[in-house]
DNA sequence: CCTACCGATCGGTAGG
DNA sequence: CCTACCGATCGGTAGG
């Protein structure tokens, strides 16, 4: 405990708010430290919960924070929802992005290491700790509004986009049999499934993981 | 419309039950044909809305039952989403184990041609018209009870069992390359996840979709 | 961002 | 299986 002073007013000085004009920069950085909050710990409830099953209420208890206020922050229940899932893919694209562009300075793009950094990148997205977002995206889309799944849409669209031309040329080389777009289907399919099944503790690491999914999906030749 | 006789009495002849006692074996098989309709009924709606956005009045009113009819068959929601997974479990193993005779007859237990019929038959649990219960098993069974997952957890590992022989001989043989355990986590999650993506509609039959995974996951040696 | 609150909905039950 | 109902919870809001 310290004395009161001018930051800890005694009770009788006005101790609801500080004087003067509060400066734009510190308010506008605490606002998206809050609403930064509220996200992280609405995905981390909404991928253990479900998002039915996780309340405003509960949201609101994980940030410190009373029933009403995280409408301050998001007009709805739903719209903390999409900013999930939207900063969950726009991490996904950095992190892929990234990805490949080490993947080309290393090995002048050779389709098997590409597809390599695509999948590592993905577990890495699905399964990194701390990477509730996309999870939630994958297993609750369904409580979006049309419009919201508009948008999102066309993220995964985005998301997408680099495997195609790197499953046709391993289609084209012979290292990949079945039809690009089925191809394509499943194997993002085998990878968001590990969602259901992958335990950090024990287990394989994303790396192993990695080395089987390939083993699995791509002929030597 | 018939005229009033025992069977159908007028009004004034006590309408509201038949004298004596109830023939025991009508009254079990109305009884189950009631039961039987609740369940797919909400086999159904749990698949299109989820079971928490389905509300038990949905599921009433889906079989023209009043609000709280149903707990007159289910003692709680969680017991008939139970009932609805158990019997997807039940009819998969089931569909499975035939497919599994048909080819052994056929063929003489080429480990080829018995992934084939694993899978197909997945494919058919999965994709098959009306059939909605195994799907709701996938991406609902986080609403189980501890008690009901341990059972379920069960019925999981006898559906699964007869996959791993055949993954096995097929590595032993060289067809498959990765390890059977993750081939196998990775195989199904692939067929699991077409519950997401697949139309019925237009694109590719099961039959397409069942050479399709068969080309991408196994080596022709 | 808190306080106090509202209308709606929900799973479930008693009693017939 | 219906009728009538209950307690609890929930998303969201007004007003400060």
């Amino acid at each position: 405990m310290t004395a009161p002073d001018l930051l800890n007013p005694a009770p009788d000085a006005s101790p609801k708010r500080p004087r003067g004009r509060p400066r734009k920069t510190l308010v506008e950085r605490d606002d998206g430290n809050r609403r930064q909050h509220l996200i992280t710990a609405a995905a981390r409830l909404f991928r253990r919960q479900g998002f039915d099953a996780t309340s405003t209420r509960d949201i609101a208890a994980a940030v410190g924070m009373h029933s009403g206020s995280p409408f301050y922050h998001f007009k709805s229940k739903n719209a903390l929802l999409y900013a999930v899932i939207e900063e969950g893919m726009h991490s996904a694209i950095t992190r892929q992005t990234a990805a490949l562009q080490e993947d080309a300075q290393a090995q002048v793009g050779h389709p098997l290491g590409q597809i390599r950094a695509l999948i590592r990148s993905h577990f890495e997205t699905l399964l990194g700790p701390g990477n509730d977002f996309v999870p939630v995206m994958l297993y609750e889309h369904r409580a979006l509004s049309e419009r919201q799944r508009t948008a999102l849409t066309q993220l995964r669209e985005d998301y997408e986009a680099p495997w195609k031309p790197v499953l046709q040329a391993l289609h084209d080389s012979g290292h990949l049999q079945a039809s690009v777009k089925l191809s394509r289907l499943l194997i993002l399919g085998a990878l968001n499934w590990s969602v259901q099944w992958f335990d950090q503790k024990k287990g394989a690491s994303l790396e192993e993981l990695t080395q089987a999914a390939i083993a699995l999906f791509f002929k030597e030749c």
